[in-house]
DNA sequence: AGGACGATTAACT
DNA sequence: GTTAATCGTCCTG
């Protein structure tokens, strides 16, 4: 007792393709640091970008913009799983992915909803809206769990890190779904269709 | 240099 | 169902 270690997931959990990840990490635990406490959810809803090694993804980032090759904002998807790619939309909103697969291959794993766990009063607007409406989609959550462009390339596998995954709860495989991902626009067939979008059956924080 | 657009959300009709 | 908000990034010229 007392020198209990926190099942953090390792770096290979993350080194395999997004779509993978994507699914594994339903009912998995999304953990944060906040000055000395923890805040966290049950990750609930997923969405994986460029999905299979090698195949091409124009939804996603590191395919669609400059050809394919790095930029200064997609630069961390090329490289090693398990850091986070953290990056800004909208004018306003933060969203959160994790690296997925092998390095120089752009792939990630977005986060689209969580179901709270721990630290629930202390997540951003708290007492503003109902509990359901703080992390049943991609910027709620970001906003909730205090996650910015601050948080952009760090490491989720570091020791020492503030934001992790841990070890959940197993979901069968019944009480999961996929289908097509949200808000894709004029990103062109097959992609718009792809499957690739992955929930928790009946939860009550998928965001839709 | 300038414009289009976005892995969203909230607030409308 | 539709649309405004709001600004960094990327592309075109």
């Amino acid at each position: 007792m007392g020198t209990q270690c926190q099942t953090k997931l390792a770096r290979n959990f993350f080194s395999r393709p997004a779509t993978e990840v994507a699914a594994a990490l339903l009912g998995q635990t999304l953990v944060r640091r906040c000055e000395g406490r923890r805040m966290s959810g049950m990750i609930v809803e997923t969405e994986a970008y460029c999905a299979a090694e090698g195949d091409l993804d124009l939804a996603c980032h590191g395919d669609r913009v400059n050809k394919g090759r790095p930029t200064p904002r997609t630069a961390v998807m090329f490289g090693p799983a398990g850091i986070a790619y953290v990056y800004f939309t909208y004018g306003m909103h933060w969203m959160f992915n994790i690296v997925t697969g092998a390095d120089n291959q752009a792939s990630a794993v977005l986060i689209r909803a969580l179901q709270p766990l721990e630290g629930i009063e202390i997540m951003r607007d708290y007492r503003a809206r109902p509990d359901r409406e703080l992390t049943n989609g991609p910027a709620k959550l970001a906003q909730a769990m205090a996650i910015t462009g601050a948080d952009n390339s760090r490491d989720l596998c570091d020791p020492h890190g503030d934001i992790w995954i841990e070890l959940g709860v197993e979901i069968p495989l019944l009480e999961t779904a996929c289908g097509s991902r949200i808000g894709l626009g004029k990103t062109p067939e097959p992609w718009l269709s792809m499957p690739w979008r992955y929930w928790m059956k009946g939860n009550h924080f998928v965001s839709r």
